[in-house]
DNA sequence: TCAAGGTAGATGCAAATGCATGTATCCTGA
DNA sequence: TCAGGATACATGCATTTGCATCTACCTTGA
């Protein structure tokens, strides 16, 4: 329940503390994203589009519902459905009806959609890693990654859409 | 240089260290941007357009210029002149020419904008507050908050646009 | 069993966005 | 000083997005 390397859990943060911790996180997400954004790689193919692919690529076993996919992607559900239908145009993924619920459709990757996933990814997580370069030692990074899975988590049980 | 209350530095992160930490730290904006875009309170002013009031009521000194803000905000500088343009008509913002650069425009709010800001702001600040609740003690988010500022800090200097 | 309500996804349409480019202004070096 | 290039912002236009709504399917309770 508490830090695993820490102490006891210091107090409820105020509503002020919180609200700089948001901002700070977004203005550093804001500042990664649109870097990364104007990697020529994306030129072709949107960062959400491969985001798409990333997700897909992580759960090999079937694909996965729209609306599972639109709990990881910053997009209304009708953006996702059209989003998802301009990379079934392209080949890179495919849509059938999910096995155990007909209103379901199930999106998989297809094998040029995997390889895409692969081509780009290797030049990004490069590209993330230079961006990143020198910022954090392995140790803030290490909790960095941690602090926010574990807010993430808690968000997403505590409060559902 | 180091972490106030830390050792030595520990190693250089790996590229998978940092792909991962940039996962993370991107899903946890997203979860929880997704719930605040919710918020009724953003039916007739949408979040971006109240991030624009926000950042601008941060900078009384008379306000900012496009590109200034633009680096704020996730949206290419042409969105941004209309978004702006919209806030215009809205009656929240001016917009007349910089003192120092006449290409340039100063944007400011006016006393309805920054009204507005501040009456979003009030719930918006609770409604983070609210979302975070429980997930991170206080010591976690002062931590969250000083490594993000530190990623965003480095990033912006070492890799400009 | 079936009516009423809920959920998954698609679609029409208006609004927002990004790319390419345009215009005006500023800067720099010969 | 001035030509060439850079910078700041605006605009035309095609694409993308979100809202409201639709259809199809599922679930529940009487």
């Amino acid at each position: 329940m508490n830090p695993p390397a820490g102490g006891a859990a210091t107090p409820t943060p105020s509503v002020r503390e919180t609200a700089e911790a948001w901002e700070s996180l977004f203005r550093a997400q804001v500042a990664v994203m649109r870097r990364l954004q104007a990697d020529p790689a994306f030129r072709g193919l949107g960062i959400k589009e491969y985001d798409v692919l990333f997700t897909l690529s992580g759960c090999p076993q079937g694909g996965l519902r729209l609306n599972e996919l639109n709990e990881h992607v910053l997009l209304a559900q009708s953006s996702l459905s059209r989003l998802v239908e301009r990379l079934e145009r392209k080949g890179l993924v495919t849509r059938r009806a999910a096995p155990d619920d007909a209103r379901g459709i199930l999106i998989t990757l297809t094998e040029a959609g995997r390889e895409t996933q692969r081509r780009i990814g290797r030049g990004h997580v490069r590209e993330i890693s230079r961006l990143f370069g020198g910022a954090l030692d392995a140790d803030e990074l290490a909790e960095l990654t941690r602090l926010t899975a574990k807010l993430r988590e808690h968000v997403v049980e505590t409060h559902p859409l």
